[in-house]
RNA sequence: GCGCCCGUAGCUCAACCGGACAGAGCAUCGGCCUUCUAAGCCGAGGGUUGCAGGUUCGAGUCCUGCCGGGCGCGCCA
């Protein structure tokens, strides 16, 4: 139990005590809050208890505390009780609790700071969902690190958590993607190909267009007249979606389905392994690639029409078959089914949000990159056609992430081609870095990545400042082993109460915050709050290191030294094993 | 035009359901030092939280309006 519940269960036992004895009315049940204090002088925890009942019940909010803490019953764990400012009710802990810390990390391992809150409610986090046209770029890169640190917490507190990224497979972009890939490849075989202004122009385009050819030959090349017959002219004389879209049904004609899908797949493919391949090597785990072109196959786009259907939420009008958002609140109504027969891509959500539920998801989460807001009404929307709670639908934005390098900006753009891939950052500041920097800043907020300080070993680096402090202990240890002195651990237990310093003081606060810090990290969905805290831990320890001596030749005080420095490092660990950021023992 | 997000120290950012004196790092300034491997350590200055109202015992946090920045609006995906 977390100290912060027993304290709230004091304070609720005082209470009922207080209203059974009439001093306060029965009827209330006052939301209890303690908190961490921000500095010393106010003890360990506070509560706001008084002040919050002192409206209701018209009482002095100081009386009122003082009252409370009349009732309060005794614990072993509190030393003083103390009314402070205001009205709020200071708990100072006994020495006893404040160290007993250090035994329960070392006891619990890499477990410390897992808890069992979220009591196995099933949690759906989709993100990235990048289009597997093209290589994740700097900006998916964010969505994937806050993604998957979201999912390790939620791991961790206790959820069941299904990591999904949603294969779009099936829509126009695709088709653009194969018809583009094919065009390389009757340039490369020799055709004088204008390439679509419209069409993907990446180099890796290439790459796929010579894996054709490997493996096809000349089998799938046609004369560029007869490519271009009947196609309208491209930007700027014409209208560039009219013109690529028209050479789509061209590859299509000219190379018949099997072969069009041939082309198709093997791009695909090769795109989404490259991601695959991507995520895995940034320590990005998803359990369940969906692909839209599954759910079109099985029905499933069929399966959640006729549920609007059914719910009476649709109606035809000018051949499409319409959904009554207005009826929910939304400023029109939109198509689930075009009148060419064709699905919308909010009919796809619409089944997709289906799915997962019929999948077992309790909560869905949604991690979007800010530029995609726009969707999150109409998926909202969706969500209330098809009768989800909103409070079961979450769907945090990622804004964006500028690169610096050198003090300047890198300069990206899509349109032209000219975006830093993820996996070029990786390679140039390494995964832990990335994965660190990622979600260092709050998720709404807009991040300045410094390439330079990300890459830099110096202690302005937040990710070698903390790598440093669990290398530092490690090192510590190295050298214990040196002088011949081993660690007793049971001997550190005993002498803890050795261990008064400020610096020491303070880590025991530290690794004492851990566990709601994890818990409060979870449930606002702010991972960054995890790697704030891993900086101060990590301060917390070098400026202890730097102010005392751990190998002491008293081996009372060295052992409970040691003991708490391990408790140090291992919540380190545990920290930055949820940020996906390695912790070394050397460095 | 409508909608969403953001605005906190010179810079980059924190601030747990509305709580106590708004905190860190960098930069600046002033000292110290050569250590369990680390040019590091200790300390100081720096703020009308974009502006103006409102709610509250209490507002960076909630509400309204304005200013500034980013993004989005489709029978595109």
């Amino acid at each position: 139990m977390l100290v912060k519940d027993l304290l709230q269960d004091l304070v609720k036992r005082a209470l009922d005590a207080m209203q059974g004895d009439g001093v306060l009315p029965g009827d209330l049940s006052p939301n209890i809050q303690i908190e961490r204090t921000r500095s010393k002088e106010h003890g360990d925890f506070a509560t706001n208890v008084a002040l919050t009942l002192a409206k209701v019940t018209k009482r002095n909010p100081r009386e009122l505390a003082e009252a409370i803490i009349d009732a309060l019953p005794e614990d072993a764990a509190v030393e003083k009780v103390e009314v402070a400012g205001p009205g709020f009710i200071n708990f100072f802990l006994a020495g006893i609790e404040r160290r007993s810390v250090v035994e329960r990390v070392l006891e619990q391992g890499n477990q410390y700071g897992h808890s069992t809150q979220g009591g196995g409610q099933t949690v759906n986090v989709e993100f990235v969902s990048a289009n597997p046209t093209g290589p994740l770029h700097v900006g998916h890169g964010r969505g994937a690190a806050y993604g998957a640190t979201l999912a390790n917490l939620l791991d961790a507190t206790g959820y069941k958590v299904q990591r999904e990224y949603y294969v779009n497979d099936y829509g126009r972009q695709m088709n653009i993607l194969a018809t583009s890939v094919w065009l390389r490849y009757l340039e490369r075989n020799g055709e004088p190909v204008v390439f679509p202004s419209n069409g993907y122009r990446g180099d890796y385009i290439y790459d796929i267009a010579d894996t054709i050819t490997a493996r096809f030959g000349d089998e799938l090349q046609h004369p560029w007249d007869l490519v271009t017959e009947g196609v309208p002219a491209d930007a700027p004389d014409g209208d560039k979606e009219v013109h690529i879209d028209a050479l789509i049904g061209r590859a299509k004609t000219l190379l018949g389905d099997t072969d069009y899908m041939n082309v198709f797949d093997l791009a695909l493919n090769i795109i989404l392994d490259d991601i695959k391949d991507d995520l895995r090597e940034f320590r990005v785990e998803v359990n369940c690639w969906f692909s839209e072109r599954s759910l079109e196959e099985a029905d499933g786009i069929k399966h959640a029409i006729d549920r609007l259907r059914e719910a009476d939420q649709t109606y035809e009008k000018d051949g499409a078959l319409w959904f009554r958002a207005t009826d929910f609140g939304d400023d029109k109504d939109r198509v689930l089914v075009r009148a060419n027969g064709q699905s919308t891509y909010f009919a796809s959500d619409c089944a997709y949000m289906l799915n997962k539920r019929e999948r077992g998801a309790d909560t869905l989460i949604y991690v979007f990159g800010a530029d995609h807001h726009g969707y999150v009404t109409r998926l909202r929307f969706a969500g209330r056609a098809l009768g989800i709670n909103p409070d079961d639908m979450e769907i945090p934005l990622v804004q964006f992430a500028t690169l610096y390098r050198g003090g300047k900006k890198v300069q990206m753009s899509t349109r032209s081609g000219q975006f830093v891939t993820l996996r070029e950052l990786r390679n140039d500041v390494g995964n832990d870095a990335a994965r660190f920097f990622y979600i260092m800043r709050g998720h709404e907020q807009h991040l300045e990545f410094d390439l330079d300080l990300a890459k830099s070993q110096s202690n302005d680096n937040p990710v070698y400042y903390i790598q440093y402090a669990h290398a530092r202990i490690c090192s510590v240890f190295r050298e214990l082993a040196e002088k011949g002195w081993s660690r007793d651990a049971d001997a550190g237990m005993a002498n803890l109460e050795l261990l008064g310093e400020s610096h020491e003081e303070a880590l025991f606060t530290s690794l004492a915050r851990y566990p709601e810090l994890v818990l409060t990290a979870t449930h606002n969905r702010t991972p960054h709050m995890i790697a704030h805290y891993l900086r101060d831990l990590a301060n917390d320890l070098h400026t202890y290191y730097n102010a005392h001596k751990f190998l002491v030749d008293e081996a009372g005080l060295r052992d409970a030294r040691l003991n708490l420095i391990l408790a140090v490092k291992q919540v380190i660990a545990n920290g930055l094993d949820l940020l996906g950021v390695s912790a070394p023992e050397s460095m």
